[in-house]
DNA sequence: CGCGAGCTTGACGTTGTTCAACTAGAGTGG
DNA sequence: CCACTCTAGTTGAACAACGTCAAGCTCGCG
């Protein structure tokens, strides 16, 4: 990429940091901006009108986050919200879209990222459409295993309610099987930490549904 | 774009037919072509281990459709089934990927044919995540009056169970439903056709859930 | 006329939500 | 240092929603 057109990103680019909790992206707001996870966790919410949560997807740095609001459109259709401290790079839609017109291979490789990111929510969805609660834990904590937590580097910080807004049922209905699986001996609860004790038994149950 | 890049996209390309109820894409088969959808209606379906199906959307032509594989990925996530009569042109994803690189304003066209392809099945999704089967079959309606029945050159030919597959509820629930909006006069049944008498209403139930 | 596919209806049992009550830990202020 | 409150977690009971099953129906087609 020429000298100037990398300019151009950065001198338009605003690096920031979040706390845990904060929200980075509102649902129904205009923004101009995309975002590069450096580093944190966050995750995809969708608000109904009822007021109920949806947890969409959740993602770990580094990634760039063009899903919030479906790329160059203008409305974000998510929020975003830290799910551990993060930072992240604001990136003017504008300038980025004037830059990788001229260099499609960094449009690809945008791209890629985007559908990268949406690929597990869109799996997450199907398992949601035709398993039951206990395959869609299963569902939902083999995610986290494999995609966030899997270095060590977070430890498992979800509350019941942000598990029960992922797999699209009650809170009381996640306890319960949480505690049947924990029961079973497939996991192992102390708190609010989960451990996976048998990953093999948790994907027959993700399988059968 | 210069003749020779055209070219090479023409010349890689394959113009087909296809009949209603033909597959066009097999979930998990490889495949290294995008596919544009000039008239027709299509449905992605997605077939999980214990066989049962949903559709993740169903779109109309002209359409771009990179989303099968999710765009440049080489296994087919879903299946693409013809609903009506289809004529569809293969394009070749590395004679396509290696053009649209040198213009970048086609790849973002395509990126955005592809996402606006997809928002409607994350919708219908969210739609699934937390409302009952009444709002859902009021979404799917809602859906397919907007978006493909909508100019009447088409007219509604989906079986109930293919309605059940979109709303991911069984095709019994699909049936009562459908017999309770036509005594709420808000639809009229006519054989396999529907039509919408009280859109306003149809919505009303859509918001409430 | 008979067959099969799709449609319809009702009964029944399971699943999952809602509600209410209770517990435990963390933060706050007297 | 102890009440107080707030939040998260837990449990169980009652109820509604939904899927499954079984039976009968209609229509088009050989």
């Amino acid at each position: 990429m020429p000298q100037d057109d990398f300019e151009l990103i950065r001198r338009t680019s605003n690096q920031m940091k979040y706390s845990k909790g904060e929200t980075i992206y509102k649902q129904g707001a205009k923004s101009n901006s995309l975002l590069f996870l450096h580093k944190g966790i966050v995750k995809f919410c969708y608000q109904s009108t009822d007021g109920r949560n949806i947890i969409t997807t959740i993602v770990k740095g580094p990634k760039l986050l063009g899903g919030a609001n479906l790329f160059f459109k203008e409305i974000n259709i998510f929020s975003v919200v830290a799910l551990e401290d993060c930072e992240i790079c604001h990136i003017d839609t504008r300038a980025l879209r004037t830059v990788a017109v001229k260099h499609g291979e960094y449009m690809l490789a945008m791209f890629d990222q985007t559908l990268s990111t949406f690929q597990p929510a869109i799996f997450n969805f199907i398992s949601l459409a035709h398993k039951q609660v206990y395959g869609r834990i299963a569902d939902v904590l083999i995610y986290l295993w494999e995609n966030i937590y899997s270095d060590g580097e977070y430890s498992f910080n979800l509350t019941r309610k942000e598990i029960s807004e992922f797999a699209a049922c009650s809170h009381e209905n996640v306890i319960n099987t949480l505690s049947k699986l924990n029961k079973e001996g497939v996991i192992a609860l102390n708190g609010r930490n989960i451990e996976i004790v048998d990953i093999e038994k948790l994907r027959e149950i993700s399988k059968i549904g």
